[in-house]
DNA sequence: TTGCATATTCTATTTATGTCGAATATATTC
DNA sequence: GAATATATTCGACATAAATAGAATATGCAA
């Protein structure tokens, strides 16, 4: 069949590099060990998720499809790459808990931190001196 | 019929208070104006989402019986109330964000937010000060 | 009481995600 | 080349979420 009907390559932001749970964990997988199959990835998952070969599949096929994963055929083999980085994705996780409970604003996150226990005392004075010790190191 | 299939008060943690983006939306105007109709949440959300009544009645009615909301009857009149907390929200919202993205650590988040510009040299600075500022309360 | 303006209920469609099994194709090895 | 082990492709099904129209019920006002 034609491949005209797979965007993949064209595509610029949509909903930005926004991964599902499932994704997440195969997003962590693949940018460890790329390039990867998807067999190597069920594996490397099988003790903490019970999927089967063609769940996982499936899913990075349909990744493959958003543009979250880059596919390379070698005979009859599929090698995955990772398509967006870490740092993207993280930062739209993010993004998206800020926009989400926080109405976008840094600010009243860090106080929220800070003030409901969400955060242990240790974590928050750990968070404190973090920051405190650490250098702006603008450019 | 019955009210037997309702389960709503006798339910305890579940997933928890994780919110969808309509679900967020919807709380957000909730929490404000509590108790309320679906139709003064439809209205409140009128200028920011398209949705028809029918489509703000409807979520709300499934957050109901997820336990997000509670609904008292008056007349033919429905007000609804939070049944979870902006806090909680907040709280369960941060904790997904960081488990997916930080694994589960905050100081990785930390780092992250200060090393990659996720965050504009402005928001660092606020942050920064913040916490400089914030002298380590009670206890 | 008649009707209009809402509310409520019910049901339905679409899309995304999670999950797979079965059928098929391709290598590899005796 | 036949058997075996793997990969790949396809299609399927369940559930949840987003979204909304239609039918029905109810309250209020003239």
């Amino acid at each position: 069949m034609s491949r005209s009907d797979k965007p993949q390559k064209g595509r610029r932001a949509k909903t930005s590099e926004e991964l599902t749970e499932a994704e997440w964990a195969i997003m962590r997988v693949v940018w460890e060990q790329e390039p990867c199959t998807a067999g190597t990835v069920q594996e490397t998952l099988a003790d903490t998720r019970d999927w089967a070969y063609s769940t996982v599949k499936t899913t990075m096929d349909r990744m493959a499809n958003k543009g979250f994963l880059d596919v390379e055929k070698i005979r009859n083999l599929q090698l995955f790459r990772s398509q967006i980085s870490e740092v993207d994705a993280k930062r739209a996780e993010f993004r998206k808990m800020l926009k989400r409970a926080f109405d976008g604003a840094l600010t009243p996150m860090m106080q929220f931190l800070i003030e409901h226990e969400g955060l242990s005392t240790d974590e928050v004075a750990q968070l404190r001196q973090f920051v405190r010790r650490t250098e702006v190191p603008k450019r």
